[in-house]
DNA sequence: TAGATTGTTAATCGATTAACAATC
DNA sequence: TAGATTGTTAATCGATTAACAATC
C-alpha cells in the first residue's frame, strides 16, 4: 500500500490531523476545509492538501472534506482502523499511570501485558493485569506476535531491555526513558521525554 | 544573545545532544567527537558540527569535544544552567505521576505548585505539595513570575485552561492533553501525546 | 450560476550532506 | 611529525509555499 514512498515528515503529521478531525466530530461538525483544519493544528492549508494528496483525493472542490470519511481514510492509512496489541515494560509510578490511562483503546492500541524486573512487583495485580517477569517478555511477545512496546524502565535498563524486545520481534518502541536508543533500522522508536520538551521552550524565554 | 536567529529545528536538537553528553559523563567519558555523539543520537556527524557552529567553536581539531565543557555551554545556550519554576495543572493519575517524578530538577526544572478544579482534590496534600484551586492559578503565576506550565487536564478543559495560563503570563506550555492548542505566537507549546507516537510507528508496521 | 475550495504545479525556501583546508 | 577531527563552504537534496485551473 503506502503509495510510492511517503516522506516520514508527512506521515508524522497525519496522526495530528486525525486527532483534530475526531475532536471536530465530537463537537458536532460534519465537514471541514484545509483552511479550518490548518488553523486548528497550526499548519498551512496548502501543506495539508499537499500531504493528503500523497494518499489520494479525499475532498470536494467548493465544500472541503467530509470529516467522517477523511477520518476513516486516515485511520486506514495509518493502520489504526484496527487495535494493536502493545506490551508495557517497567511498572514504576509512570508505568502504573500509563496502565490506567483510558485513552489508548479508542485510538488504536491496547496494552495486553506488563512487565517488571523487581521480584517484589512480579505477580502483583494492577487492575486487570498481573505484572509479569521481564525474563518472560520474549516468550509472550513471540507467542502473541506483538509488534509494539512501551518502555518505562530506568535509563540504565533501557538499552538492554530494548535489545531483548527487538530480539523478540518488537518493531516499534515508545520510549519514556530519557536516553537515545540504538536499534536496527527496521525498528522504529518514538521518544517521550518531557524535559526535552521543556528545554526546547526555555531557549525562547526572555528574562528571568 | 541567541546569535542571529537560529532555526527552530536546530534548537530542538540541542536538548538531545545535551542529554547524550550528560549520559556519557556519567559513564566516565571526558571527551567525544561529532562522530561518536552522532552515532549515539542517530544524527550525522556533519549535522552536529553544523548545529554547534551556530553558537560558537566548542571543539578542538584532532581531539573532538570536551564533554563537560560542551555540556556547560549547551546548558547556557538552552538556559538550563539555572532551574526554572514550573506549575502543574490537572492532578489526575498522570499529574500525580509527574509530580512524583524525580527527573526534572537536575535538568533545569522544578514544579513549584500544582492545581486542580475538583473541589474534592483542592487542599489535598501530595508529598510536599498542597493542591491549589485552578481559579487561583493566575495569582500564583503572576506573583511568582512563573513562565512555564505543564498541562495534564482533560482534553475539553485544555484550551480554556491554556487561555488562563497565557493571560497570567505563561510563555511555555508542555501539553499532555490530546488536543492542539491555540496560543499567541509569543507563547510556545510542546506536545506529549503517546498515542501520536504510536500512530507514527504503526504506519510502518508490516502484516498483522 | 457564482462562490468556494480542492489537487497540483512551479517557484521558493531551507536543511542536510559531502568534502576539505585548517589545525590540534 | 602523522593522524584525527574540527569548522565551514558549496552542492545537493527535500520540504514548503504561492498560485491557479479544475470543478463541486
Amino acid at each position: 500500500m503506502n503509495s510510492v514512498n511517503v516522506p516520514d515528515i508527512i506521515v508524522s503529521r497525519l496522526p495530528v490531523y486525525l486527532r483534530a478531525l475526531q475532536y471536530m466530530a465530537i463537537n458536532g461538525s460534519t465537514t471541514t476545509s484545509s483552511q479550518e483544519l490548518g488553523e486548528k493544528v497550526g499548519i498551512s492549508a496548502a501543506q495539508i492538501r499537499k500531504d493528503l494528496s500523497q494518499f489520494g483525493e479525499f475532498g470536494k472542490q467548493g465544500t472541503g472534506y467530509h470529516i467522517q470519511f477523511l477520518t476513516e481514510r486516515l485511520q486506514q492509512i495509518l493502520k489504526v482502523d484496527k487495535v494493536w496489541d502493545v506490551v508495557l515494560v517497567g511498572m514504576g509510578e509512570l508505568g502504573h499511570a500509563i496502565l490506567r490511562y483510558q485513552g489508548f483503546s479508542h485510538r488504536g492500541f491496547q496494552i495486553v501485558a506488563c512487565f517488571d524486573s523487581d521480584p517484589a512487583k512480579v505477580g502483583t495485580q494492577v487492575g486487570p493485569y498481573t505484572i509479569g517477569n521481564v525474563s518472560d517478555i520474549a516468550d509472550v511477545v513471540k507467542n502473541a506476535g506483538i509488534k509494539m512496546a512501551m518502555l518505562c524502565v530506568p535509563a540504565t535498563a533501557a538499552q538492554p531491555v530494548t535489545d531483548k524486545l527487538v530480539e523478540a520481534g518488537i518493531k516499534g518502541i515508545l520510549n519514556y526513558a530519557p536516553v537515545s536508543l540504538t536499534v536496527p533500522n527496521n525498528v522504529r522508536v518514538q521518544y517521550i521525554d518531557p524535559v526535552i520538551g521543556l528545554q526546547r521552550m526555555v531557549y525562547y524565554m526572555v528574562g528571568k
